[in-house]
DNA sequence: ACCTCACATTGATAAACATCTATATGTATT
DNA sequence: AATACATATAGATGTTTATCAATGTGAGGT
């Protein structure tokens, strides 16, 4: 039960960043490369990384490493999850 | 486009807090008044008024004042907000 | 008018988070 | 093996956030 509260709100932590929707914004049409990213970000490279994890751990993100560099695409699954628990909260007195 | 970003995050802000995903979770099943959540919660009752306002700013929760009762339920809009926002997310190379 | 109850606001504090610089890791390329 | 490049990690710092105790506000009730 709380472990579920913690799990949920990982999740949503990837849509309460100002920096990390710009960051899904970018990966909307296309996976992308960490430096491609940066280019068009105003952060540093720490920083990107560090939002990347975010975005990876919560699932909504994917990473691809291939050679040197990472690709990051979104996750059609995690996005899924997220939209099936907005969906429940949605059933407001119809079912528990 | 800034703005956006920006408006964007304090929607998600109301999933992203385990506190907070427990007091959705409360008001699923019906409206409530801030009193009985405060009962079912572990908190004190100026913490539980600060995430009510998160919530509240986010426009996934509605207040309504009875008298000396403030009573918050579940906003569907606000749940279709956020909807709308994760479905446009997937829709991945498809169209921008 | 006074008191009580429900909730909001203020002010303080500690924890969490975003950000940076500096450094490490791991993968080509020469 | 030496170098260069892409990314991750560590450590430090300022900002935001969650939390509480104390106080304010406003609506009934006596």
């Amino acid at each position: 039960m709380e472990l579920d509260e913690k799990r949920t709100a990982v999740i949503f932590k990837a849509f309460c960043d100002e920096n990390r929707i710009k960051i899904l914004h970018l990966l909307k049409s296309e996976e992308k490369c960490a430096c491609k990213l940066l280019e068009e970000m105003n952060i540093t490279q720490p920083t990107l990384s560090h939002h990347m994890k975010i975005l990876c751990d919560s699932g909504i993100v994917i990473g691809r490493k291939e050679g040197k560099w990472m690709h990051y695409s979104i996750s059609p699954d995690g996005i899924d999850k997220a939209l099936c628990y907005l969906e429940k909260l949605k059933n407001i007195g119809e079912e528990s």
